[in-house]
DNA sequence: CGTAAGTTCTA
DNA sequence: AGAACTTAC
């Protein structure tokens, strides 16, 4: 028991008692108050999904009943700033301790730091730990001490590191609760009326909270797992771990899931089960990638929202809400595009093998802005994650140094045949596809009008001929990258010459507002290849949390995001590059630079805050997880110059009013409870 | 044993 | 789509 005060543990996305570091924390420390902030509004465009939100509430309601068989209750408190809260419920529960899990999602970095700056300014003691990670990003580094930039030697790294992911802890026995007579809980609202029929049927598939995240864990570890890597390229999804939800909200720890599997592996390794073994390397590689996109979004924070090269600034993007709209609704005329799309707005479930079909279709073939695409995955799925499906969506639109080739084009009739060789799936998602023969199934254009008419398909009526033809889609996407090309050089160009600092105008055309007027009608009319609509510089605002990052510049005068910044310095370990440049200026004029995506990144110096590293080298765990409560991550804008090869993450965010202040209702913009429901 | 064809992979 | 690797004859 540490002075007295009891501790508060301000539970985010770790909604678990096992493998919990700050609820252990806060249990070694003394009596624990366990707090829950719901504050959607503070995740700006990127309010939860309803499918997310039906989880959420789920999995709080099973934590808070474990506390209460352990001793306490989860206290939870609606607001609009995570912080106030904080001081409110220190305020009415003498608490002298804060404990909380570290995020790294950009929004978070900052909240989070801010929050530890305020309460230990009013006495608090805050400690903040991993509890999402294999590995903190800042302790994952090249040969130089730079981060990775490519997955592959990120992960090997990750496998090769010299001390291995801390052990899960177990549960707490008991908690004692804080003095919460004072302290109220707030009703948390988290489905309106309208969306508790959709919901109703999801609690057939799916069981959150973390004991069930615990019981899907092992039923995967002993069942599908040693056959992941022979069936994980089929459609259906019946070998997936279907733990991505409860990874999201931290149900289950990643370490654990690490640990477990690797027991297995080492058990079938001495058994000489070599696919076994081998399956095992390959969901170990997917928990690497959720890793990565942690490491990423760490390092470069406005990845959500833009490419990591800097080139896919001057693609020129169709915006064609008619496309966007028909992807959505599953009418694209391709099934097994068609059948993920119906599928995912369905279920709120997706196959990682058609996550990749249905979005590089969006990007490729209908070459959509990839952020429309991914907003639209957030509102629908139910393990939407920022962090990963922006690393998804990069990786598919080729913004990263290791993504797909810009020019590679998939043909979804070749992938149908590969993912989906009986055409169950889509037969499953597209009723009126059923009655059509495997060989037509996934290129209905060609059948002969007698098999169709035996089917009973009217192409164009009953089912949309292609939205885009393939070969089509080639040509404008060569076109596009030409375009592309030329005005990188262009910028380049003038870039050096000093004609123009940054990128001027360029910058805008490929950030292009959300879509505000979706309206999910079915009378839907293919367009081939309209022209984009003329774009208008208002039309350009990127809805963006970093958007309303600057709103918290603009108008909280007492939390200036340049103090944050500085004040932030203190915490850089001294053998961090330090980009002295204030944001303001920054933002006045970015020093844009981009570059080829085959030249390959040289120097990244980091502009990360690991924060603390005040210990000498040990690695005994003990003394490491006594140094991880002393950190918090913090990403801080002024010293953010990561590497020449990626676009400045500081620029082009320098328009002045926010998209959240023009469109407060950006994220009920899908209604798609209003799609016409299949099967 | 050499070449062709087939398979599997790509974050 | 294309490379790299494996299998078949």
């Amino acid at each position: 028991m540490s002075g007295g005060g009891c501790s508060i543990v301000w539970l985010r996305r770790d909604l678990r008692v096992e493998d919990n570091p700050a609820l252990a924390a806060g249990v070694r420390a003394g009596a624990v108050i366990a707090l829950f902030v719901w504050a959607p509004e503070e995740e700006g465009h990127y309010y939860p999904g309803r499918v997310s939100r039906w989880w959420l509430k789920h999995s709080l309601a099973h934590l808070d009943s474990s506390l209460k068989s352990l001793g306490t209750s989860l206290i939870t408190k609606r607001s609009n700033d995570s912080i106030s809260s904080l001081l409110e419920v220190v305020k009415s529960t003498g608490a002298t301790q804060l404990f909380f899990n570290h995020l790294y999602d950009p929004l978070s970095l900052v909240r989070d730091h801010r929050a530890k700056e305020v309460l230990t300014s009013q006495g608090i003691a805050v400690r903040s730990f991993n509890a999402d990670l294999l590995y903190e990003p800042w302790d994952v580094n090249d040969a130089y001490g730079h981060p990775f930039t490519t997955f592959a030697a990120f992960w090997e790294r990750c496998l090769s590191m010299p001390f291995d992911p801390e052990a899960p802890l177990l549960p707490p026995k008991r908690i004692i609760s804080g003095d919460i007579s004072r302290c109220s809980s707030d009703p948390l609202v988290f489905e309106d009326e309208s969306e508790k029929g959709s919901n109703a049927l999801l609690s057939r598939a799916w069981s959150p909270g973390w004991s069930n995240a615990d019981k899907a864990l092992t039923t995967f570890i002993n069942g599908p797992l040693i056959e992941y890597s022979k069936n994980r390229r089929k459609a259906d999804s019946a070998t997936t771990s279907f733990l991505s939800p409860h990874l999201h909200f931290g149900e289950v720890s990643v370490r654990k899931v690490f640990h477990l599997v690797r027991i297995k592996q080492v058990l079938w390794a001495n058994e000489g089960n070599k696919a076994g073994e081998e399956s095992v390397n390959l969901f170990l590689k997917s928990i690497g990638l959720r890793e990565y996109s942690r490491y990423l979004s760490f390092n470069h924070p406005y990845s959500h929202e833009r490419p990591l090269l800097g080139h896919l600034k001057f693609f020129p993007w169709v915006v064609n809400e008619g496309y966007f709209k028909a992807w959505r609704q599953g009418r694209t005329g391709y099934p097994l595009v068609d059948a993920g799309m119906r599928e995912l707005w369905a279920t709120g479930w997706l196959h990682d093998r058609i996550r990749v079909v249905v979005s590089s279709f969006f990007v490729k073939v209908l070459q959509l802005p990839w952020r429309w695409g991914m907003k639209y995955f957030w509102d629908t799925l139910l393990d939407a994650d920022l962090e990963s499906d922006a690393l998804g969506w990069q990786y598919i639109s080729g913004t990263l140094p290791d993504g797909r080739e810009l020019d590679r084009l998939d043909n979804p009739q070749f992938e149908g045949y590969k993912f989906d060789p009986n055409g169950e799936y889509v037969r499953r998602w597209l009723p009126e596809l059923a009655r059509l023969p495997t060989e037509w199934i996934h290129h209905p254009w060609n059948a002969p009008e007698s098999v169709l008419q035996a089917a009973g398909i009217e192409l164009g009526s009953n089912y949309p001929l292609p939205i885009v033809e393939i070969d089509a889609a080639k040509a404008r996407l060569q076109e596009a990258l030409t375009e592309m090309w030329q005005q990188e050089a262009a910028s380049r160009a003038a870039v050096e010459n000093g004609t123009e600092e940054g990128l001027g105008d360029s910058f805008e055309s490929t950030v292009i507002a959300f879509p505000q007027d979706i309206q999910m009608e079915e009378d839907y009319e293919p367009q081939r290849n309209n022209p984009p609509p003329p774009r208008r510089y208002e039309d350009q605002m990127v809805p963006s949390m970093t958007s309303s990052l600057i709103r918290i510049e603009e108008e909280e005068t007492s939390s200036d995001i340049r103090i944050l910044a500085e004040d932030s310095r203190a915490e850089v370990p001294t053998n961090a590059v330090v980009n002295q440049e204030p944001r303001s200026d920054i933002l006045n004029h970015g020093n844009m630079q981009t570059i080829h995506s085959n030249t390959l990144p040289q120097h990244n110096t980091s502009g990360l805050r690991p924060a603390a590293e005040d210990s000498t080298a040990e690695s005994s765990s003990s003394i490491r997880r006594e140094r991880d409560g002393g950190v918090v991550p913090v990403w801080s804008p002024s010293t953010s110059s990561y590497s020449e090869q990626f676009v400045g993450d500081e620029n082009g965010i320098g328009t002045s009013s926010s998209y959240l202040q023009r469109h407060p209702q950006s994220h009920q913009i899908i209604n798609w409870r209003r799609l016409p429901q299949t099967g």
